[in-house]
DNA sequence: CGACCATTTGATATGGATCAAGCGATGTGG
DNA sequence: CCACATCGCTTGATCCATATCAAATGGTCG
C-alpha cells in the first residue's frame, strides 16, 4: 500500500494536486466554519458501513468514494466526492455505505451532534442540513436514471458529469481507477475500457493517459446522454 | 407527448386550483393535521415533471407511482407510495418526477410553503421534513442496489418489499401492473412475467391471479435477496 | 358474443459479462 | 542501471441473461 502510494505520487501531483480552484464549490453556510481537519492516505477507510454516523465530512482536498459491498462480493460505488463536497450525512444514525479516500485526501470532520444541536436553535443551519440531504437525494435519483441506460450512455454521462466537476477546459483528470468507475456505473472494468477505446476511435474523446480524458466532441457525448 | 396530454386534462387543473378548505383530522405529527383531501381516478396525473413543487402529498387510500420518461421513451418508475406514505417532497422547487394514481386514490394535499413557513418557527416540523427527505434518500439508495442485481434477484427483492408493505400474511395484492413493476425494476414486462412463472414452477410463489401473489417459500426469496 | 387490454409464452438476437491473454508503466532487487 | 515482478488497463474469444419480436391466452366490459 505504501509502495503503491509512492508509485502514484507523480501523476497525483501532476493532476490532482495542481487543480486550480476553477469551479466554485457549493457553499454550506455555517457548516463551513466547523470541524477538524484530518488526512487520509490513498485507499484509507474514513468510515465503514454499519458504524455509528457520528460525524459528517467535507472534502478539503483529494477525492472520496462511498460504496457498499453486497453479500456475494459485488461492490457498488454510491458516489464520488471532490474538494468542497460534503458526505457522510445519512438518514439514520448508522452509515449505510462505507467511505474511502481515493487518493491522499484531507477531510474536514464535523461532529454531527454539534450540528443537529445547533440546528435546534438556528433555523438557517436546519435549512442547510435539509438542503444537503435534498441535494444528495437528487444525486442518487440521477444515479438511478444512469443505471438503466446502455453502457455507452452510462460512460458518456459519467464523463460529462466529471467534466463539469473537475474540468479545466475539455481535459478531465480522473482521481479514480477504472474499477471504481465500473462499480459506480454498474458495469465491468472491461466494458468501461472497451467503451472508452471505442469513443476514442470515433474521436469523441482522447485518452492520453489512463487517468486523463479529453473531451473532443461534447455533442456526441450529449447525444448519448439522452 | 403523452404526459403533456394528461397534464393538461381539465379535471386536474380544476381540482388543484380549487383545493377546498382544510378539514383537520386529528392525528400524530404536525404534518398530519394540514392539507385538503383530493380524489384521483386511475392513471390520473397528480403532478408532472418540471412543475413547481407547490404541494407535498400523503396517500390516504389507493396507490401512487412516481416516474420519469427519458428522451427515447423509456420510463423509469421511481417509487410506489401506498396508504400512509408521503411523496412529492423534492429537493428543489421543481418536481423531478411525475406522479400518477395507480388506482382510484385519495390523497392529502399540503401546501409546501405552509409547511416550510411552519418549520421556520417549529424545530419539530423542521426535523420532520428532514426525516422525510432522509427516509426517501435511503429508499432511493436501496433502489440503486436493486438495479445492479439479476432479474431473479430484483423480482424477489420487490416481492419481499411489497409483502412487508401490503401483506396480509403471505398474500400480496399488487396495485400495479406488470409494466409498472418492470419499469420500477429496470426490466422488460416479459422478463418480469417469465421470472414470476419460473418462481411459481419452483413453488416459491403462487400466482392465483395476475395481481395477487402468495409467497410460499420466503427462504428461497430471501436467498435471492442477497 | 366480440373487442380490447394485460399477461403469458415462444423463438431469436444481442449487449455486456466472463474467461483469458497481452501490454505498458512503475518501482524493486540484483 | 538493467532485467524483472507487479499493477492497472486493454484487447480478444466466447457465453449467457435479458431484450426484442411475435403470437397465443385470458380476463373484463360493452
Amino acid at each position: 500500500m505504501l509502495t503503491t502510494a509512492v508509485r502514484n505520487a507523480s501523476w497525483k501531483k501532476a493532476s490532482i494536486g495542481n487543480v486550480p480552484p476553477t469551479v466554485p464549490r457549493p457553499q454550506n453556510g455555517p457548516l463551513d466554519m466547523m470541524g477538524a481537519q484530518m488526512s487520509f492516505p490513498r485507499n484509507a477507510e474514513i468510515y465503514g458501513e454499519g458504524e455509528a454516523a457520528e460525524y459528517i465530512y467535507r472534502v478539503v482536498s483529494g477525492s472520496v468514494r462511498t460504496y457498499k459491498v453486497l453479500a456475494d462480493g459485488r461492490r457498488q460505488v454510491g458516489g464520488f466526492y471532490l474538494a468542497g463536497d460534503m458526505f457522510g450525512l445519512e438518514p439514520g444514525d448508522e452509515h449505510t455505505f462505507s467511505a474511502e479516500a481515493i487518493v491522499e485526501s484531507k477531510v474536514l470532520v464535523i461532529k454531527r451532534s454539534a450540528v443537529t444541536a445547533l440546528a435546534e436553535r438556528d433555523t438557517e443551519v436546519a435549512r442547510q442540513l435539509w438542503n444537503l440531504t435534498g441535494r444528495e437525494l437528487r444525486r442518487v435519483q440521477d444515479h438511478i436514471l444512469l443505471l438503466i441506460k446502455s453502457a455507452h450512455e452510462r460512460v458518456a454521462t459519467f464523463l460529462l458529469e466529471m467534466a463539469e466537476r473537475v474540468s479545466a477546459g475539455n481535459a478531465v483528470d480522473l482521481p479514480m481507477s477504472r474499477q471504481d468507475i465500473a462499480d459506480y456505473l454498474g458495469l465491468t472494468i472491461e466494458t468501461v475500457s472497451r467503451t472508452l477505446t471505442h469513443m476514442e476511435s470515433l474521436a469523441t474523446i482522447e485518452v492520453p493517459s489512463s487517468r486523463r480524458i479529453v473531451l473532443r466532441n461534447r455533442a456526441a457525448l450529449n447525444r448519448l446522454n439522452a
